[in-house]
DNA sequence: TGACATACTGAAACCGTTTCCAGAGCCGAT
DNA sequence: ATCGGCTCTGGAAACGGTTTCAGTATGTCA
């Protein structure tokens, strides 16, 4: 089941039949051919990690995801991980679920696994795991994470511009109570988002914005619509830190009777395949996740092959998408 | 970089800096501390190929599905990957998407790298395939596929019942012009499932059925009913072979105004969290993911605990699942 | 016929760990 | 003082490949 058994059977040294494994430098046809034979009678099945530590090179990429149940990041998986293979590389996954902990041992596996470049698309990272990063000499993509420095490419989204154009339609639609359903990470592009929710809302006068958070799944977002909803007093919109969550506001509210738009309006954000499916069409905002998935995959594999070691920044503006979950307030 | 530079730092032997690192076998406290300090200060993470290699063990799974993407296979992955972490195992995943080309990638790359065990839950399997995973000696718990043979666990769901109850149901309520909206995979229990319904409804006197198949996605569901629909006959029962396809279903048939479940019945099969969420709810069968999770999970690691060499078939029963998408065929 | 480039192939070093086997201290008992 | 038995540590051989470097035919050309 090794190299040296192949090669003893075809009466070759280990040597040839490496340079027939990755057909490299020249090999006569009949000697290629024996090779292939031993290989094929013995069902060998070379070895990678053998192969990466002799060769030094890693040709697989990591990806680290807060939610992979999302199809916002699974979505952006998808395509990473469909280039990647096109470029010949294999890419590994790993959930952190928002929590810290998961994220710093998925990164010391990424690290331990020596692979060749790494993409974090998360919303919970510290400095230091960022330095760690930085030592291991891996090349870096982040998502959304705030450290653009060497060896590291950065994308992120203008989420505050998205959440703008939400509540500037709300606003021309009347409404004036606002309800926010966030999930419970604590750092980055969640609290970024229910900050500028809570910020845009201030702008405007006689304008409220109660919050509530829950997991990051259609039962969080029935949870937290319950908790929205438990004071007594009904906003006229909820908007929702992600389109997943909103489908589960809407599912809350429709057991209690109260319809949408009619009664209250609400939005999403992502623009997932779902929010075209649910009933009603969730307005929402549009993220490019494909176009992510490209840049992300682009960064990994430029990094790889030339040693380029611009720090990049990219940003991407959103886009407004207006469907049935939205109108006018009650009494407007 | 490497544990030489740390030995030579700590100024101990590479043996000793293993020998802490997985701390076996006793180390005197004060030099486990030198060495510490130095992994500390060289910012040292071990090689996991070269572990592996010398080890010669792994201490990780390999997990093939053949669409992610959907919740279904989603769930089992999840309490898969968890169960394995408690028990100290990673997981790697491969996504087929229904290819039977990837999967014998993902198999060779699997073998490649020595996984302590296989789990494949894949709706497309070649006797080749099995046969080759057999000689690699690797532990592999199949979920639907054919062959229970030796080292292999087979854990599969009595389809056919799952079809029958609901067909039943629908018969009882009146519909005897059917539908069937499929995916497009060619073997294992979509067939199963196709024929179960043809089969089920040859049973019944008068009652007939269409069937359409597209992709396993929601636009796919939608996809399909237009196919359904393009006859100009519209069955009065629309049965899916998943809930995800049953989403897109709905969405069709709302899009054209008809109305569920007055106009035509819509039932499910999985009973994904999106079945409750979705308006209306599905009618679906419950397929215990958890439950299946677990026992993949369980397998894997009782293979490789002890030398269990049984092979081991379970079969689970479905769950009719009432809900909201199916009423009285119109006219009963 | 001899010199020399060319086309293949093999021996051996190396990649970074683990692990087996001995050896070095040290202590208490004889 | 000698000895047996611990405790701790180091040397070196794997593990299964890749890669460099040198060597052996073979053919070409003067």
């Amino acid at each position: 089941m090794n190299l040296e058994q192949v090669a003893r059977r075809a009466k070759v040294s280990t040597a040839t039949v490496s340079r027939v494994l990755n057909n490299a430098s020249v090999v006569k046809t009949s000697t290629r051919a024996r090779v292939l034979k031993a290989i094929e009678e013995l069902k060998y099945h070379p070895n990678l990690h053998a192969r990466n530590l002799a060769g030094g090179k890693s040709r697989t990429f990591g990806m680290i995801l807060s939610n992979l149940e999302n199809p916002f990041f699974f979505d952006i998986y998808k395509t990473v991980e469909s280039d990647a293979h096109n470029a010949g590389y294999e890419v590994v996954v790993a959930n952190t679920d928002y929590r810290a902990e998961q994220l710093v041992s998925s990164i010391r596996l990424m690290i331990g696994r020596r692979v060749a470049g790494l993409a974090a698309i998360v919303s919970e990272m510290e400095p230091a795991l960022i330095e760690e990063l930085n030592e291991s000499g891996i090349p870096v993509v982040f998502y959304d994470v705030g450290a653009p420095r060497q060896n590291v490419t950065n994308i992120r989204v203008n989420y505050r511009r998205g959440i703008e154009k939400i509540l500037d339609y709300l606003y021309s639609l009347g409404h004036r109570n606002l309800g926010f359903v966030g999930h419970h990470a604590m750092l980055g592009p969640l609290n970024e988002r229910a900050r500028a929710v809570i910020d845009a809302a201030a702008r405007y006068p006689d304008t409220a914005v109660r919050t509530a958070a829950d997991a990051d799944t259609l039962d969080g977002g029935r949870l937290a619509t319950r908790a929205l909803l438990a004071t007594g007093e009904t906003p006229t919109a909820i908007v929702c830190v992600n389109d997943v969550m909103a489908v589960g506001v809407l599912r809350e509210l429709r057991e209690r009777g109260i319809r949408v738009p009619q009664d209250v309006s609400v939005t999403g954000f992502d623009n997932i395949k779902l929010s075209e499916f649910c009933h009603p069409a969730l307005t929402t905002v549009h993220i490019p996740r494909e176009r992510i998935g490209h840049l992300v995959a682009d960064a990994l594999l430029a990094k790889t092959d030339k040693a380029t070691v611009a720090e990049h920044e990219m940003v991407i503006d959103p886009e407004f998408v207006l469907r049935d979950s939205t109108g006018r307030a009650p009494g407007h």
